[in-house]
DNA sequence: GTATCATATGAACGTCTGTTCATACGTTCA
DNA sequence: TGAACGTATGAACAGACGTTCATATGATAC
């Protein structure tokens, strides 16, 4: 990403802007004000990040049904190779979302984070009983 | 993705695997039995993938705070581009994330979905103050 | 020590995705 | 009708992502 947007801008209003022209600019001033910031959004995007992908969303429900597991119970479970596994449970891990814990040869995995059992519970009864994957609908 | 895993299978069991090895088949096959399925996983991400960017955060975010906001405010409200806007919102729109009204030239766009203001809120939280974009740490 | 097992890592490939630019659509006002 | 405006769409490019294969690490058993 370049910087923000279309034309150079310090970082709180500047509405006065250049290309972007405003129909109600104090309904902007006051949603902008209120606004999570852009850094605040890039977190929240980079947790939502984490749980796009429908191998990662079965590693973690796995492992919060399960409790604790090891990598090839895992690679079994949601039926991935070992490998592949290893990957996304690296991202999973690196984002504080499940805790890894060796005993001899194998690593066992568990739950690190009470928030997303909760965007998972949310998330998996909006698509189970709900409008979801409507695809290109509307 | 060529169809499911390294071998072969037809839906359930099978845990007799080819390459993937098992350690605990017993509570593999129980977490397996209670688990979600591959296609509402797919959904599941599916949701996940649509909040998965900083820019459609924002953009969800500024709606639900406004209420209803047009194109060009929306632009001007989350910095970008009314070009990248409008093809952010036909995402959100076609996902049923946000709802479009016309109005003479303009059109309005609000919230259509209640689930994500949840799942924003405790993303949000989450952010705020917690651990969050740890990077790559532990 | 070597061999074997469980897991992790790195490179490589194809695919998807966000942004920009140019352009088209639909509406209003003259 | 024509022009001006707000919005939408399509092509194209760069960058990120998920999977696979081959290989490396770390730990146990002989």
């Amino acid at each position: 990403m370049p910087d923000a947007t279309i034309c150079g801008r310090g970082d709180e209003d500047a509405l006065d802007h250049c290309d972007v022209h405003v129909v109600n600019p104090e309904r902007v001033r006051a949603v902008r004000a209120r606004l999570v910031t852009a850094a605040q959004a890039e977190q929240m995007a980079a947790v939502f990040k984490v749980l796009a992908d429908p191998s990662r969303c079965r590693l973690v429900a796995a492992i919060i049904e399960a409790g604790e597991l090891c990598v090839c119970d895992l690679a079994a479970t949601v039926d991935m190779s070992e490998s592949n596994v290893s990957h996304h449970l690296r991202v999973l891990r690196s984002h504080g979302l499940v805790r890894a814990r060796r005993e001899g040869k194998m690593v066992f995995y568990s739950p690190d984070d009470a928030h997303i059992r909760v965007l998972l519970d949310i998330t998996g009864e909006h698509v189970r009983h709900g409008r979801a994957g409507e695809g290109e609908a509307r």
